[in-house]
DNA sequence: TCTGGGGTCCTAGGACCC
DNA sequence: TCTGGGGTCCTAGGACCC
């Protein structure tokens, strides 16, 4: 005897591109894209022409020759990204958000309030269309993998129950890379064996597939086949790392493009860092070159950090590093820091050893108490008059950027 | 036209310890 | 001189997700 599906999965759908046709009515029913240098997010309308996020928009504009444009409405995007969220939250509290726009819920324990799954999927619906004004497609089935997949085939503004008596059928006939973990990698590497479906792959042997793509990979996939997926919803889930990337186009990999960029990707990450009391001991950098290799460089440390100036010598001190060993690539099209092996919570003042302490009170040592203080002055006067009121940003470093960084902070995880 | 940004997880080799 | 196995941490790279 099957459990029954009470595994929800929601997906707001081309969630950006929907609010700025719900703000702008005249927008409604036309193929527009939000962004402009790179498609962020598209319309339905517009992605019927082939038009797809991460896009460059030259590239759009000839697939599509009427789309418009439209500017990104960020606070309206997290606004209302929160509400449709919201209207899952009156149902149960065991809602795992995983982005902006999509969470999974598990209603066992509220059915006898609220009806079945599939009759709270159809009011969490109609709700999120009534109040505000958005489509959303559901999945509802038995594990959070099939949810997942029940809403994609739901899209656009559809809802899917997986019955588990006849899941298996439903999974079997569905291609490959609608399972989460393939990729288009994966997905060329099980055509290459004649595995098109999910239900072939079901049906080959599991030493074949760890052969193909390493036990683990191998393992889970076939696992997922069969719709055995232990992940439990987790309503409260911590990021591990926190970075942030900046594509600067094509400049010479000098001091001059790398210190201002550095320092301000390593400013957004140790002020979000120290909001959350969570340093971290493990640097990472990655430098694109201009033929878009990438090469990575990390360092962990004996103490965590979440200083910005300290993250921004290190940071600069990997890069050096890189280019050193790459002396033909003279021109560099991305930077990127990333923090990890982040502490739970850190108070400095308190849980600092004492020969830490020491140093920290030495100054232009790495600890730094000087430059502690002076972040958490920054952090204050931020917290008060605005993040541009002060710091490293953009304009007071002459560096332009690519992405709106309040589009970026959408992206964000909860530290 | 060579494509943005924030994340997770896995692999594989080497250092080091027991 | 040669021999065995297990475990953890670090580093670099890659696939994948939204």
């Amino acid at each position: 005897m099957a459990t029954a599906a009470t595994i929800l999965h929601a997906d707001l759908d081309a969630f950006y591109a929907s609010v700025e046709q719900l703000l702008d009515p005249s927008l409604r029913g036309r193929p527009i894209a939000v962004g402009g240098g790179v498609v962020l997010a598209a319309s339905y309308e517009a992605k019927a022409f082939g038009v797809r996020g991460g896009m460059p928009g030259r590239h759009a504009r000839q697939l599509c020759p009427q789309l418009t444009f439209v500017g990104g409405h960020f606070k309206d995007y997290q606004r209302l990204g929160d509400a449709a969220i919201k209207v899952i939250g009156d149902f149960t509290p065991l809602v795992e958000r995983i982005s902006i726009d999509e969470a999974f819920a598990d209603v066992a324990g509220c059915t006898h309030l609220f009806g079945t799954p599939a009759e709270i999927a159809k009011t969490i619906r109609q709700r999120v269309r009534m109040e505000i004004g958005l489509g959303i497609s559901v999945g509802v089935a038995r594990t959070k993998h099939l949810a997942k997949i029940a809403s994609q085939v739901a899209k656009p503004d559809g809802l899917v129950v997986v019955d588990p008596d006849t899941e298996l059928e439903f999974l079997h006939r569905l291609p490959v890379e609608l399972m989460w973990g393939v990729g288009p990698v994966t997905k060329a590497q099980l055509a290459e064996i004649g595995v098109l479906t999910i239900g072939h792959l079901a049906k080959t042997p599991g030493w074949s597939l760890e052969r193909l793509l390493g036990p683990a990979a191998g393992e889970k996939l076939a696992a997922l086949a069969w719709n055995r997926d232990p992940r439990e919803i987790k309503s409260h889930r911590r990021a591990g790392s926190a970075g942030a990337q900046s594509a600067i186009g094509r400049k010479p990999a000098e001091e001059r493009v790398i210190r201002p960029t550095l320092l301000h990707l390593a400013d957004r990450i140790a002020t979000r860092l120290r909001a959350k009391s969570r340093p971290g001991r493990t640097v990472t950098v990655r430098v694109r070159f201009a033929d878009l290799s990438s090469v990575t460089r990390s360092v962990t440390l004996d103490a965590p950090i979440s200083a910005t100036m300290i993250l921004a010598e290190i940071a600069e001190e990997l890069v050096r590093a890189i280019l050193a060993d790459h002396p033909d690539q003279k021109t560099i099209s991305l930077l990127a820091i990333s923090v990890s092996h982040l502490e739970e919570h850190w108070d400095l003042e308190l849980e600092l050893p004492l020969e830490l302490q020491d140093e920290a009170r030495r100054p232009g040592t790495r600890i730094g108490m000087a430059r502690w203080a002076a972040d958490c002055a920054v952090d204050k006067i931020r917290d008060r008059f605005g993040w541009d009121a002060i710091g490293y940003g953009p304009a007071a470093l002459g560096i332009s950027r690519s992405v709106p960084d309040e589009f970026r902070k959408l992206a964000e995880k909860d530290l």
